[in-house]
DNA sequence: AACATGGTAA
DNA sequence: GTAGATACCATGTT
């Protein structure tokens, strides 16, 4: 078991990782000769070394239990359980999902998936009760009281919108209040009697208000400045007050509201997941905030549109772009029976008037948060938007809602409900946890290879293509500092290309198929789309010409293949594709890799026979070129953690072209090659043009340079270990991020130092 | 065409 | 080591 919790350079590893089910059972084996777990449990790890998990007591009969409960918040789930579905469905409801390859998933335990389990009506001793008896082990003490610490005061403090004014109702059932922690941060040092906090003070409520409230065992109802509810929400979560707000909708006895008239049709079916997730957020008659999370292409919009039929109440939905309005509206209009004087889109080109006093209101982020000057006429909208009561706010893609300037919706707008819609929710920043209090909790999240099994989207073959770099391509690679020319160098890497000609020519001629190429270097995407002579797409394409290509793509059966740029990602409705090849991307974007494989899901229909004989097959494909011993390996395999957590694993192929593949293909020729090198190169000084200069002569340039070269080699020793882990047959038991300690929440942090 | 904004970092 | 500045390509507004 070489890798088998030895951390590098000493580092604490709290890895866990085993190589098969035969492995994982063995070690599972030798943890059963140990007695006894003892107080020393922990220390290992205080002491900066690996968690030791061989003193667990297992119960006599844990083969047929699923579960690892680890003291620290983890837990592992075996897949291959005959109990793992009902594990399953229990644990996303309780905890974060952290990586979930084929047999075994690792989760989390966090005041917020706790904050969520309560939430969607779980009791704290439920909770305790189900884990412990699907838990292998006797449930670590450590993970019983944080779970009581972490459910204990959900409900106390709510937050209702009534007649267009925010009130915060603490509602004092059965007051008992673990004081311990909740005086520990002296943030705020004012007490104000609660009562005196209304609107127009900027006071933030604070923790003494709170827990007087809850010691007096009374209900108190205060206005919140609307400005302030940002920050109101933030200091009750878990990680400040311990007193998550609790925001329901009790929608069927609000009568202030007009009521909308619209149903969901006979043909609209929700999909299992879809009524589940619906189910979470309806689960007691009300409506509860949140966010759910489907892939792309498994139906997120139907999801909308029913949340916005059950409620029947305006609705305000919000989108990225354009485009997207125009999809929702569409929608809104295919699922439900709304009428069409009721559905009104507001974009800078559609700027329809919202008639009557009940609808759906369609528009985009942008639009809302607009703090610029406004046209006479989006001035009317805009004023009739902010003021009327919502009741709901409908997000998509809403894991963009923590950007500065986006998250001021939720605060511009007054919604009774409000529900987030995302495939994918991560950012590179760390502000995804900031949905926590503008939203709520995660009422749902899919698992992408279950809707897989399902057959709801497509089963991708993910393959990551490795094409070596030509000598004189790499000669000149390695002699450039400059970042721009280096990129430019390995995309039009001869090989890439010949790699990327083989592959469109083999799904178009052999397959059949429908390509998507994505290159978001515009240089390499002209290049490319020149040379093979097929359409592309980029920011720049005008919109007709842009319906013209995709109708060609949809329709003919000469195109099979497009080159899109960066534009693909968002803004483009994307035909039914099954085969993506990727030849440049940016860095290290999770979500863009994840966007871009959305993007094939929906393709179905095509080989519906592939689950026959038993043997599975693929029916859509994602193809990421790479040239090899180039930085583009460190960031292809950054890119891919996303889609490894859902479960994903990449092929490697490292013989593309086939040998034989000769002229037929490009750049079969030396002479060809520098041809396209030389292009290469002074495109690439075009690209920097004044940045050339400096290289030369200046003291600062110098130093820049230097500083340059120097991190480049620290990129190198991580490129190697990441090389390394991914080749080491581990696919998929890659960790995402290893936990930082210090990150930990303070009520695990207090046990473990 | 000019300006503001997002997300990511090569 | 990291926060801030900056660049890039995209979108949206007027």
């Amino acid at each position: 078991m070489g890798h088998h919790g030895h951390g590098e350079k000493g580092r604490p590893s709290k890895k866990i990782k085993f190589a098969s089910k035969e492995e994982y059972r063995a070690s599972a084996a030798a943890d059963d000769q140990y007695e006894e777990g003892g107080d020393d449990f922990h220390d290992g790890e205080r002491e900066g070394k690996k968690m030791d998990f061989t003193k667990l007591e297992l119960k006599p009969d844990h083969a047929n239990r699923p579960l690892w409960a680890c003291a620290d918040g983890r837990i592992f789930l075996e897949t291959f359980s005959p109990l793992y579905k009902q594990a399953y469905d229990f644990l996303i409801a309780i905890a974060e999902p952290v990586c979930r390859p084929e047999s075994m998933h690792e989760y989390n335990l966090t005041p917020h998936s706790l904050y969520a389990a309560v939430s969607v009506g779980l009791e704290t001793e439920t909770i305790i009760a189900v884990l412990s008896k699907l838990s292998k082990t006797k449930l670590p003490k450590e993970m019983i009281d944080f779970i009581h610490a972490s459910t204990a005061n959900y409900g106390k403090v709510k937050l209702v919108l009534k007649k267009n004014r925010l009130l915060a109702d603490d509602i004092i059932a059965k007051a008992r209040i673990s004081s311990e922690g909740m005086h520990g941060n002296d943030g705020f040092t004012v007490s104000k009697p609660v009562n005196e906090i209304e609107g127009g003070h900027d006071e933030l409520i604070n923790e003494v208000d709170v827990a007087a409230a809850a010691e007096e065992k009374e209900t108190h109802s205060f206005e919140i400045n609307p400005d302030q509810v940002e920050n109101v929400k933030q200091r009750c979560l878990p990680n400040a007050l311990n007193y998550p707000m609790m925001e329901e909708y009790d929608f069927r006895n609000d009568t202030v509201n007009p009521d909308l008239d619209m149903e969901l049709k006979p043909q609209a079916q929700p999909r299992p997941y879809q009524e589940k997730s619906l189910s979470k957020m309806f689960g007691n008659g009300r409506a509860r905030s949140g966010i759910i999370v489907l892939p792309c292409g498994a139906g997120k919009s139907l999801v909308g549109v029913s949340a916005a039929s059950r409620i029947k109440k305006s609705c305000l939905c919000l989108a990225t772009n354009a485009v997207s309005v125009d999809q929702w509206a569409f929608q809104f209009k295919l699922w439900s029976t709304i009428r069409e004087e009721q559905i009104c889109r507001f974009t800078s080109d559609s700027k329809e008037r919202f008639r009557g006093n009940v609808g759906v209101v369609v528009t985009t982020y942008n639009m809302v948060a607009f703090g610029g000057k406004r046209s006479e006429e989006s001035e009317k909208i805009i004023e009739e938007i902010r003021n009327r009561e919502w009741g709901l706010l409908l997000m998509d893609e809403v894991h963009v809602v923590p950007a500065h300037m986006f998250r001021k919706v939720i605060s511009i707008t007054k919604s009774h409900c409000k529900l987030g819609l995302t495939a994918t929710l991560v950012r590179e920043d760390e502000r995804i946890t900031d949905l926590n209090f503008l939203i709520g909790p995660k009422l749902y999240e899919a698992n992408w290879l279950d809707l897989v099994k399902g057959g709801f989207i497509a089963n991708v073959q993910c393959a990551e293509v490795w094409c070596p770099m030509t000598k004189e391509f790499f000669a000149e690679y390695l002699k450039k500092e400059n970042s721009k020319k280096r990129q430019a160098l390995y995309v039009m890497n001869p090989n890439k290309f010949r790699a990327c000609e083989f592959l469109i020519r083999f799904h178009e001629q052999q397959r059949g198929d429908k390509i998507i190429v994505f290159a978001d270097n515009l240089f390499a995407l002209t290049e490319y789309a020149m040379k093979l002579r097929k359409p592309m797409i980029y920011g720049a394409t005008s919109h007709v010409e842009r319906t013209k290509i995709l109708d060609a793509f949809k329709t003919s059966k000469e195109v099979n293949t497009i080159f899109l740029s960066k534009v693909g990602d968002n803004s483009i409705d994307i035909p039914e594709a099954n085969v993506i090849i990727q030849i440049s991307s940016h860095a290290g974007s999770r979500r863009q890799e994840a966007q871009r494989l959305g993007r094939i899901l929906r393709a179905k229909g095509r080989h519906q026979d592939r689950m026959a004989g038993g043997k599975e097959e693929y029916n859509a494909f994602f193809y990421s070129l790479v040239s090899t011993d180039t930085q583009e390996m460190y960031y292809s395999t950054k890119r891919q953690q996303f889609l490894i957590d859902q479960g994903y694993s990449f092929k490697v192929i490292t013989s593309l072209p086939p040998a034989d593949s000769g002229p037929e293909l490009s750049y079969h020729r030396l002479d060809d090659q520098l041809q396209l090198l030389g292009k290469v190169l002074s495109a690439g000084d075009d690209a920097v043009g004044l940045e050339q200069l400096d290289e030369d002569a200046d003291d600062v340039a110098l130093q820049k340079a230097r500083r340059y070269s120097g991190s480049m080699s620290a990129m190198s020793g991580a490129k190697g270990m990441v090389y390394m882990e991914y080749n080491s047959g581990k696919k998929g038991l890659i960790k995402s991020k290893p936990k930082d300690p210090t990150k930990r929440h303070q009520l695990f942090k207090k046990r473990f130092g």
